[in-house]
RNA sequence: GGCGGCGUAGCUCAGCUGGUCAGAGCGGGGAUCUCAUAAGUCCCAGGUCGGAGGUUCGAGUCCUCCCGCCGCCA
């Protein structure tokens, strides 16, 4: 699998503290779909996440616990870890931030920034508020009765001053609107791209980056009193994962990196921020930044509070890993909200799969296995309507490539499901059944035409649903040799003879227990 | 407050540079095949395309204003 064409892409690291839930799985899954994709499609593929393990509140929490910072991360980055295996993710390497290898890696970025002078230290001001962690502006206070500022959360704020470090962002707005103009394609969707314009266009201050007041970073190269600022710490990661500082291996053949999946939440430092950053250091920026959307729960947000929180497990253990992941990126256009329903679910499951797809393979390979000796049909010549539907199957690769190159997953899995409704209206049309008895070459024909439409199928859905494609390729006794998007088209077509297993049910229905 | 976006059939939404653009899916109603996971297929929605003006031979599709949502920034 080496060869020329490369494609890097990444999640964000994930904030090691947190909880794994239905933001994070649709994050990875939504670039484990497409590194799935772009492997079978003949790339080299890496595919990187991991998790965010320094700042204040990994260290606060590991002395609530009890335990060493390092020792707390070990535990719960787990979790992550975890999250990995539940939803079958496929991604090559998994990164944390406390490893040697990054911080060497955000040490020698930060010695670089500092030598090409887009470091320097200077103090930090501000109202800083001890109760809340952060600072406020001044305009956002209010002034008590006894004199004192009060942040907006009510919290006693005072006047400090720290040392610190500064990356000179100001100097670079103008290069980093040449970057956008240039790269039209850096940051997705097209609104988002806007909003992040808008932001660099009305000015840019020079952005504090390191940090006295807590320990668990990276300290600054040359005074360990300063830690590194976690988003500097964190953005590196995707660097540090291609082997930066050498830049000769991964890094030569992998970075800049074609895509970093990110929430909408994390854009602004992404595409701003980390570009610069990049670009001060005289390193290549990423390729593109796509900022996906938020899940509401039931039309609520989810929040601890109402208890509405998914669990990606609850997900799986209850509805299944594939209709998981098919109903996560067929449901909502990629890049908007969406809103996850049971019922929305259980439509998609008896609709889309068991009742479109499920039933469409196994109407035909039941036919197949009564009818044609449990082997590949011999098909005769094609009609008209035959060479209609393996058209329509063998032009996918190019529309659902088009489209999930540009993350459209919704509208690939649209196209996909087009030809399955012309499947199973050719089924109707043709009418196997009733050839049996009057022409059964012909039904062999048509069944040996069904077979190969949903090898088609079969191989494009890989992606999305690994594990049920996988079956029904099984079932069509296509090895793992034959799954490759090379195969797709009268190359790869079925040889009538070889025989086929049994035919067994991939998308089972959904049956509500509390209805039943 | 500034900038940007949105408001199209019950629901979720497509509709590029103005003239088959009044559509799809789901829900709902009706018909039908019987191979298949009580699945499939076909037909039916008369929605002033948020409101009011304007440009044009002609506007969901461009302009102005208003109303209602949302995002980013301050």
């Amino acid at each position: 699998m080496t060869g020329s064409k490369t494609f890097y892409l990444t999640t964000p690291i994930y904030y090691v503290n947190d909880v794994p839930h239905i933001g994070h799985a649709y994050t990875t899954l939504a670039c484990d779909v497409l590194a799935r994709f772009m492997r079978l499609d003949g790339y080299d593929v890496k595919f990187l996440t991991g998790t965010d393990e320094h700042g204040q509140k990994v260290e606060k929490s590991a002395m609530n616990a009890g335990i060493a910072p390092q020792e707390f991360t070990d535990r719960v980055s787990k979790n992550f870890r975890d999250l990995v295996s539940l939803m079958n993710f496929s991604n090559d390497d998994f990164i944390r931030t406390t490893e040697p290898r990054h911080i060497a890696s955000v040490q020698e970025l930060w010695r670089r920034l500092e030598s090409a002078g887009e470091i320097y230290l200077g103090s930090y001001a501000g109202w800083y508020s001890v109760r809340d962690e952060a600072f406020y502006g001044e305009d956002e206070l209010t002034t008590s009765p006894s004199g004192k500022k009060i942040a907006p959360t009510g919290a006693e704020c005072e006047w400090v001053e720290e040392p610190s470090y500064f990356f000179r962002l100001s100097a670079w707005q103008d290069r980093l609107l040449e970057f956008y103009e240039q790269n039209p394609d850096f940051i997705a969707p097209a609104g988002k791209r806007n909003e992040v314009m808008a932001f660099v266009k009305s000015g840019l201050k020079d952005l504090s980056v390191s940090r006295t007041t807590f320990k668990w970073g990276i300290p600054v190269p040359g005074n360990p009193d300063h830690i590194m600022y976690v988003w500097l710490d964190a953005l590196a990661n995707y660097i540090t994962a291609v082997g930066f500082p050498d830049e000769s291996g991964e890094y030569a053949k992998y970075w800049p990196a074609n895509l970093h999946m990110v929430g909408k939440d994390i854009l602004r430092f992404h595409a701003v921020y980390w570009p610069a950053f990049l670009m001060a250091a005289k390193l290549a920026p990423p390729k593109r930044v796509f900022a996906h959307g938020w899940w509401t729960i039931e039309g609520q947000k989810m929040s601890k509070s109402l208890g509405n929180v998914i669990a990606p497990e609850t997900l799986v253990n209850t509805y299944g890993l594939d209709q998981t992941r098919y109903f996560l990126l067929r449901e909502v256009p990629f890049g908007n909200d969406g809103d996850f329903s049971h019922k929305q679910m259980v439509q998609r499951i008896n609709g889309n799969l068991a009742n479109d797809y499920g039933n469409l393979v196994q109407r035909s390979l039941s036919m197949i296995g009564k009818n044609c000796g449990a082997a590949v049909p011999q098909p005769g010549a094609f009609t008209e309507a035959d060479d209609a539907l393996l058209g329509a199957a063998r032009n996918l690769l190019p529309i659902v490539r088009a489209e999930i190159r540009s993350q459209s997953f919704h509208k690939a899995l649209d196209a996909i499901w087009a030809v399955i409704g012309d499947g199973n209206r050719y089924v109707d049309e043709q009418a196997p059944w009733a050839l049996k008895k009057t022409d059964p070459a012909r039904m062999a024909t048509v069944l040996y035409v069904l077979a190969e439409t949903i090898r088609h199928l079969a191989i494009l859905t890989q992606p999305i649903m690994p594990e049920a494609s996988a079956k029904i390729l099984d079932q069509l006794a296509q090895g793992p040799e034959a799954r490759g998007f090379d195969r797709l088209g009268a190359g790869g077509a079925l040889v009538a003879g070889t025989p086929l297993p049994t035919p067994q049910g991939v998308f089972p229905r959904y049956v509500d227990e509390a209805k039943s």
